[in-house]
DNA sequence: GGCACATTATCAAAATCTTGATGACTATCA
DNA sequence: TGATAGTCATCAAGATTTTGATAATGTGCC
């Protein structure tokens, strides 16, 4: 598509484009976008399936693994605002995936954890989200894994260290 | 912050995987979604000075290499829906970035270009957000740079052939 | 020439996420 | 004991995105 390239004159240039000046080659960001998108559509894909969203079954991840975490912790673990995930909570707690019980020792602090149909929605919707994962794995060796990890790794410390100091 | 996990040292941590089989030393796909996510804060971060939310940053920028695209494609183009892109695009031409004018020859298409503000809206944006390419780019080595693009790579083709045969 | 197909743009409704602000509770320290 | 700081949950309003469906237009095939 698009043979026309942004022809502009170059007598008056009122602001040249920086984007010209950071050639592609070097721009990483597209690349990680590409994939995280690819892979967030697969998800969607995988758990819909099993009646749920993608965060849904982010939070319903995340509560296997620290039962009767604070909502606010959950929405640390899974990166979204407390808000975001007192809406989720909401929702998976009505359909009776989730209970949430007051804290014995802090009346404040509301224990999240996944009933017995919570387990049963995250195995199912986590039997087709494997399979994403899954071929994620095999596509690597252990060695590739372990190098994609690291360099993942200090992505995300450049980027935070640039967030900073913006 | 959070000095405080939600530490239960007392024994049976209970940390059984619900994903039957796939230990989280060979799920990537966390990975590229922490990299993924601490990337488009620091970019919210960086454009939100220039007035500009992610989506509206990342219509111009291709807005900017493809003049005259239509709402469909560039829809595509920035892996959103058209009806979320029609928005975009509606506040952006409210506030004078973006100019749509009918197609001479395909009378259905309106033909969407930037105007001097929006040229000059994203040059500004774009100022602050190459500064977290630019670090993404200084971080590493060219070798490093390639190799951590083509491991990418294989991640989306991995996962699109998942997603196909899902 | 006429008809089915694909693409485009748009309307409408529902769900989700974000920002900003408030009230309640606990822990730490003077 | 009393006060300050930090965490947690929630309300409210706004913006954004998604799904579903409809009308208009150009293209290819019969």
């Amino acid at each position: 598509m698009a043979s026309h390239r942004d022809e502009r004159p170059a007598g008056q240039q009122q602001a040249e484009e920086p984007a010209e000046g950071l050639p592609p080659d070097e721009r990483l960001g597209m690349d990680i976008k590409r994939a995280e998108q690819a892979l967030i559509a697969a998800k969607q894909l995988a758990v819909r399936p099993a009646g749920l969203t993608v965060p849904q079954y982010a939070a319903l991840f995340a509560l296997a693994d620290n039962p009767g975490i604070s909502g606010a912790a959950l929405a640390r673990t899974c990166l979204v605002t407390p808000q975001a995930m007192t809406v989720v909570l909401k929702n998976l707690e009505e359909r009776g995936l989730v209970e949430r019980s007051p804290h014995p020792w802090h009346r404040n602090v509301l224990e999240t954890r996944l009933t017995e149909a919570g387990h049963a929605a995250l195995a199912t919707a986590d039997a087709r989200a494997v399979r994403i994962e899954r071929a994620l794995a095999d596509e690597f060796t252990p060695e590739e894994r372990a190098q994609l990890r690291k360099l993942l790794e200090r992505c995300g410390a450049a980027i935070g260290r640039a967030a900073a100091g913006l």
